[in-house]
DNA sequence: CTGTTGAAATTTTTT
DNA sequence: ATTTCAACAG
């Protein structure tokens, strides 16, 4: 096939500005993209055009926000040129592009430069828990629960870290500005993290920011950065609004001049200020790439005109610097829906049963998703579908590998990758009975000497209560260090030993060590032990609890998700809920007018999720759930961001006056029958 | 030093 | 409802 004729095949689907943008050359290009106008798609057709035009796939770098969306990216281009060319790819395009997030793709360089740092080859990967885990041993050490007032939880320490470290900004004023209610605590957290700094250091362990941050210093040397910048052509960056200063630095350095450079972003959908990510990249990029051009998308192709408008209405207040008007063919369309509710039951009433008659007309579970601010906000919901046997999965909340047991599997795992891990290592040890932190702390110190070996443990009883076990725990720790069984063997290995101790640690020992077996299951798919605990310390799988009623079920399940979540996803059928003033925006976030405009993106991604119909939905009473609670407001306000200009784009109703005699409320039971 | 119990405090979103 | 901390028994 010739050139032209392929070049034909990859821009005929896309409508001219997209074009412009897939065809542009190699100097720096801003792809300004608003919510649903083919984002995703002009990035895959641009890498399938780059590679029609000979630019190898492996010097092509695509930075996502999500593995997901990197694999799927992958795929997708795949897709178009074997389709295009009629003819099998040389290689395996998904291994020789580098694609992934800033963090999965820093941690590969880092594998294979990172002696030019000085890391062993062994380093572990904490993620977010761990972190705070972490964090809490050193808490304890330096003895910072002082009696007069409570030191911050370990989560709000290590949030006031990680914010540090993304932003740039010193601890106080991280403190002045975002956990205002800590400052008292300057000194001790400031001691805190030079310690965690160090600790990290000497267990061999890496944090998520810290794979920015060693990923940047490897750039900075010169010959491993030069060594890098010359193995690629071509560098995409999606999701731009999100990333923060260090990630900005990255890809300066990847590519000074911007040769190559396309990021892709929308700054009416930056919501992740609060993990350092700075809007300014996205806003200066012509002012640090001089040379950069600009390709707005303003098509939409996801929504009806309807909901486009209410959503340009909800965003028309806030100060966009690039201004952006979507606009959409499809011209019909319900008007969206502006929900009164009495309470939150009331309100996870109207949604189930409008739920269930989307789901009569043909729309299938999956295609319909209900969207929050906080992971908390969907619990009452959660219960009636449960109640009712709606099968259904939330992303955003509790992830299966935050379960204690799940944890604790791992950290055998990890303890034999690098037995100088600390927080691993106290994780494992603390199961064992008679072993509390202060033996853990000495047992750990007599195996990190050299690099860190277990043999030393073979000469010691460490106590009474543990003597019939530390042999075989011994035992268990050599063998997964030599690192000889594959991986599921490994597992299994773990499993034997730690199952016995589960009902004495736990309650419910038996769905967690169906659990552990299901680990083992995930783990098969894996080659070896360092990607696997990598890739499980990067892309936490989401929880898929299966609430399924009915087996025949089991592939079609309702969506809940946080919003953040949600990003870059679609549905027919999408409801919001509890958008009153106080979850969105937030309490917590209404301290800056900037984060007040946060919060109004956040409603902006929200609504623009929807395909068909949408439904925003307002609880206007909050239950007094339990005497203790210390948030009992009794009146909730719809939304600031509801303005009157807003409000008039829906149809507003109360949720009552669709509600009809329970006895006719559909089931999914009987419809079921009909299928 | 470990493991348990009860009282007190408590700020969302996630790679 | 959950997490943290202090006090106490073994």
């Amino acid at each position: 096939m010739s050139v032209s004729s392929l070049e034909d095949l990859i821009l005929k689907p896309l409508n001219p500005r997209q074009q412009e943008a897939v065809t542009h050359g190699t100097d720096p290009l801003l792809i300004v993209a608003g919510a649903g106008t083919g984002k995703t798609a002009t990035i895959v057709h641009r890498v399938a055009w780059l590679v029609a035009h000979n630019v190898p796939p492996h010097t092509i770098m695509l930075l996502t926000f999500t593995r997901r969306a990197a694999e799927e990216m992958v795929r997708r281009v795949e897709t178009i040129l074997s389709r295009l060319s009629g003819t099998q790819l040389p290689g395996n395009l998904a291994t020789r592009i580098w694609g992934g997030t800033f963090h999965a793709i820093g941690l590969r360089f880092l594998r294979m430069f990172g002696e030019e740092l000085g890391l062993p080859p062994g380093f572990t990967v904490l993620d977010r828990s761990d972190a705070e885990d972490f964090i809490n041993v050193i808490r304890t050490d330096l003895k910072l629960a002082t009696t007069d007032r409570r030191f911050p939880k370990k989560g709000t320490c290590a949030d006031i870290y990680s914010r540090m470290v993304n932003t740039c900004l010193p601890l106080r004023q991280v403190l002045a500005e975002f956990f205002p209610w800590c400052k008292e605590w300057h000194d001790e957290l400031d001691r805190l993290f030079r310690e965690y700094t160090a600790r990290k250091k000497e267990s061999a362990t890496l944090d998520y920011d810290d794979l920015l941050l060693a990923w940047l210093e490897l750039l900075n040397k010169e010959s491993v950065g030069s060594e890098i910048r010359k193995r690629f052509r071509a560098i995409l960056v999606d999701e731009y609004q999100d990333t923060n200063i260090i990630q900005a630095n990255i890809l300066y350095r990847l590519a000074p001049t911007g040769d190559g450079v396309t990021v892709v972003g929308d700054d009416a959908q930056a919501i992740y200020s609060f993990r350092g990510a700075s809007i300014k990249n996205i806003l200066e990029f012509p002012k640090q790439y001089p040379n950069a051009r600009i390709v707005t998308l303003e098509q939409n192709y996801r929504s009806t005109m309807p909901i486009l408008t209410a959503a340009n209405a909800i965003i028309r207040p806030a100060k966009e610097k690039f201004t952006k008007n979507l606009w959409s063919e499809k011209k019909t369309g319900e008007k969206p829906w502006l929900v009164a509710a009495l309470d939150e039951y009331e309100q996870a009433q109207f949604v189930i049963r409008r739920i269930l008659e989307h789901h009569n007309q043909g729309t299938l579970l999956r295609h319909q998703a209900v969207l929050f601010r906080a992971s908390h906000h969907s619990l009452p919901l959660e219960a009636e579908l449960t109640r009712r046997g709606i099968p259904y999965h939330k992303y955003g909340g509790l992830k299966f590998l935050e379960a204690a047991h799940i944890k604790d599997a791992l950290a055998f795992l990890r303890l034999a990758e690098n037995p100088r891990d600390l927080v691993a290592g106290m994780r494992v040890l603390c199961l064992l009975p008679g072993i509390g932190p202060a033996k853990a702390r000495k047992l750990l110190a007599a195996c990190s000497v050299n690099g860190g070996h277990f043999d030393p443990w073979q000469e010691i009883t460490p106590s009474p209560t543990a003597a019939d076990i530390w042999p075989q725990f011994v035992q268990l720790m050599l063998h997964l260090a030599e690192g000889k069984a594959t991986l599921p063997a490994q597992l299994h290995q773990i499993r034997v030993f730690y199952e016995p101790l589960l009902p004495v640690l736990y309650d419910n020992p038996i769905p967690r060590a169906k659990d552990l077996e299901q680990l083992e299951q995930i783990a098969s798919r894996f080659k070896d032990r360092q990607t696997f605990l990598a890739q499980i310390a990067l892309d936490p799988p989401n929880s898929t609890q299966d609430f399924a009623a009915n087996p025949d079920l089991n592939d079609d399940y309702l969506v809940l998700s946080t919003i953040h979540s949600a990003k870059g996803l679609e549905w027919d059928v999408v409801f919001i809920i509890n958008a009153t003033d106080g979850n969105i925006p937030s309490d917590m976030a209404t301290g800056s007018p900037e984060s007040i405009e946060e919060e109004r993106r956040l409603f902006y991604v929200a609504v623009t999720r929807a395909k068909r119909y949408l439904y925003v939905c307002y609880p206007q009473s909050y239950y007094t759930t339990s005497s203790l609670s210390w948030q009992n407001y009794g009146i909730a306000l719809k939304s600031r961001f509801l303005t009157p200009e807003a409000t008039q784009c829906f149809t507003s109703i109360t949720a009552q006056s669709m509600e009809a005699d329970d006895a006719d409320l559909p089931t999914l039971a009987r419809r079921n029958t009909a299928l």
